[in-house]
DNA sequence: CCGCATCCTATTGGATACTG
DNA sequence: CAGTATCCAATAGGATGCGG
């Protein structure tokens, strides 16, 4: 009755889901995604200012990331000094939804989560 | 314009989403999950079959945070050799439908993905 | 059977300095 | 302004061996 499934879960080269989903689960990709689609356009730096404690880098590779796989695109006005604009791409806003429904949940339960953990590690200590 | 929105995204001392997300946001926690939401209770072995290639090292820890987190319940059974099994709680349940919604997305979406990387890096190698 | 402890490697991500 | 390049620290995660 398992067998069945086993298929289906192991990984036998790259597994679509997965593949997918360890993009968007690193540290920032969501917040951005976010944030671009409640903001809408945005520059670099302000999408910098907004998030405040993410470093340059990690914001580039972060964008880089997210247009690369066709979730944002980024415009670039050919004037000094430059200034680029980040856009969700229609793939992008499409992942809005699942991504509320994920956020609101962790919301919802923030605090369950964090009591159970508390309980958890008490239990610990105890025995 | 933007300044309204600065204290919602900035993360002043632990951000609640984040604090939840970064754990089902690891390497295993959602395939875990979504194994046990669709296969019901299942003994550790089980689990580690069903997926093939986790470490049992990876799945223990990956449980133990489940559990920790009130998403997963643990239930002994005092017996020579020991058998454990494992089963959502009703919290852990309650994110079937979130998750479910993100992998479909992923699945629907993963070839669009995969060709619009391959699209970049050619369009990379190019400059 | 179900882990835990240890060691080790690879990857992630931050800090800093520099460029068009 | 919008990055790139380099170095470094922290963490994640795999392999192996042992224990109740």
């Amino acid at each position: 009755m398992i067998k069945e499934n086993l298929e289906k879960y192991q990984i036998i080269e790259d597994c679509p889901v997965r593949n997918v989903l360890d993009r968007i689960g690193d540290k920032w990709s969501i917040l951005v995604i976010s944030i671009l689609g409640e903001l809408g356009t945005l520059r670099f730096n302000e999408i910098n200012s907004i998030i405040g404690n993410i470093s340059q880098k990690m914001l580039t590779v972060t964008l880089k990331t997210l247009e690369a796989d066709g979730l944002v695109s980024r415009k670039i006005y050919p004037q000094v000094p430059p200034r680029v604009e980040y856009t969700l791409t229609e793939l992008g806003n499409s992942l809005l939804p699942s991504i509320a429904t994920l956020t609101q949940w962790a919301l919802k339960n923030m605090s369950t989560i964090k009591a159970s953990r508390e309980r958890y590690f008490k239990s610990l200590s105890v025995k």
